[in-house]
DNA sequence: GTTCGATTGAAACGAGTGTTTGAATGTTAG
DNA sequence: CTAACATTCAAACACTCGTTTCAATCGAAC
């Protein structure tokens, strides 16, 4: 509203990045006003509260993430009829080192501070974070079902939960260059993870099974 | 050394339950004290400071945690020449949830404590990780090269990143009674998607492709 | 120019932090 | 018993925290 940076995104900006660095409650209000060079008091006067800062820096880049993955999943499931599984499984993890709106490293940042906020046991952070995502999971979940019959429901959403347990550790920690490789090899790990749950939980005694990856 | 349990141990049984529920930075040495009825000097006399308790709750449990594992491995090796990919594992997967040493859901306390040990960037604490991880991980990834052969080091290593990611992510938010089940979907999931990587890896055009597990 | 609302600024508030101190207490050996 | 040591205790230390307050400044509408 006044110059090249408001005092809201150099706030947002800067607490994106200590949070990142530190952690939520290792970053103190003086070091995140120092950063943007702001007063200490524009904190609680732009958001009220250091947690609904908190909550802020989240929902900017989260809500950009997963609508990202949104248009890459429809774009997914308009090329085919039965989609391909690993064109799902990309519209989910791709985004995910692609949606850097500002400086290059910025998507490696915002998963670390992700898995900061799936560890932390805070009550308020963790709904936000299943409102923004809930949906988003089912959808993608439905995308899965529809590309591989017969994986049941509840079997699934616990693959879900490896995929994403997988992503969140592997981009928090790895070299922000190798992103687009670690996409293309969790994309493979995952697909072939998902294609053997079926074929292990709709014949469970069978151990010599066959598969074909067309 | 007096009494049921010694101070030291109430101290790290408090300060492990209350990290994991409430984080490293967000507890404070007067709430693990009080939990733990000692004074709250004691912190700061048999530990020292702050950070050399938390890398003492640390290595409490991950010493018998990586313990447990190289000896189920050590079993698993023992059996086969070329050892069971599964076998190995459930080797790494299966004492994180069975070495519970006092109550039940210590184990499952421990790994919400892992997650946020990955999370944080804290150097030291980082550093430690690492030395009690990286033989361990070697072990594993020796062990696991051993039961498939033409999978290259290098991307082992970041296949054994998705399963320590997904591990850990899904051991810390699930239920704990889910536990025996999540480490059988697990070790499927993950031997699924380690053979389609040596036969992705070996043969990169190579869209159609088969395999048979024994 | 004046008025009014929104924003910024410097300073202080009260509460909570990790750590230190020094006396009191318990425990063991000579 | 007593000396020496290890441990516990209550109190205080110096500091940082998030938040609040209130005056100063800005920007436009009248």
């Amino acid at each position: 509203m006044n110059q090249a940076t408001s005092t809201c995104d150099r706030i947002l900006d800067s607490a994106e990045q200590l949070f990142a660095e530190e952690g939520f409650h290792a970053t103190s209000l003086r070091q995140i006003t120092q950063a943007a060079e702001v007063n200490l008091a524009a904190v609680n006067y732009h958001f009220g509260s250091k947690q609904a800062l908190i909550l802020a820096v989240f929902r900017r880049r989260l809500d950009a993430l997963n609508r990202a993955r949104l248009v890459q999943l429809e774009q997914a499931l308009a090329q085919g009829k039965p989609p391909q599984l690993e064109a799902v499984l990309e519209a989910f993890v791709v985004p995910a080192l692609a949606f850097t709106h500002g400086s290059a490293d910025a998507g490696h940042r915002f998963m670390r501070i992700l898995m900061r906020a799936l560890a932390d046991r805070d009550e308020q952070l963790h709904r936000a974070l299943s409102a923004e995502y809930a949906h988003v999971m089912q959808r993608f979940a439905r995308a899965i079902a529809e590309a591989l019959p017969g994986l049941h429901e509840r079997d699934l959403r616990r693959q879900l939960d490896f995929i994403v347990g997988a992503l969140t550790y592997t981009m928090a920690e790895c070299e922000v260059s190798d992103g687009r490789e670690i996409a293309a090899d969790l994309v493979r790990f995952a697909a072939a993870g998902l294609r053997k749950a079926i074929s292990s939980r709709t014949k469970p005694g069978a151990v010599r099974t066959l598969e074909i990856h067309p």
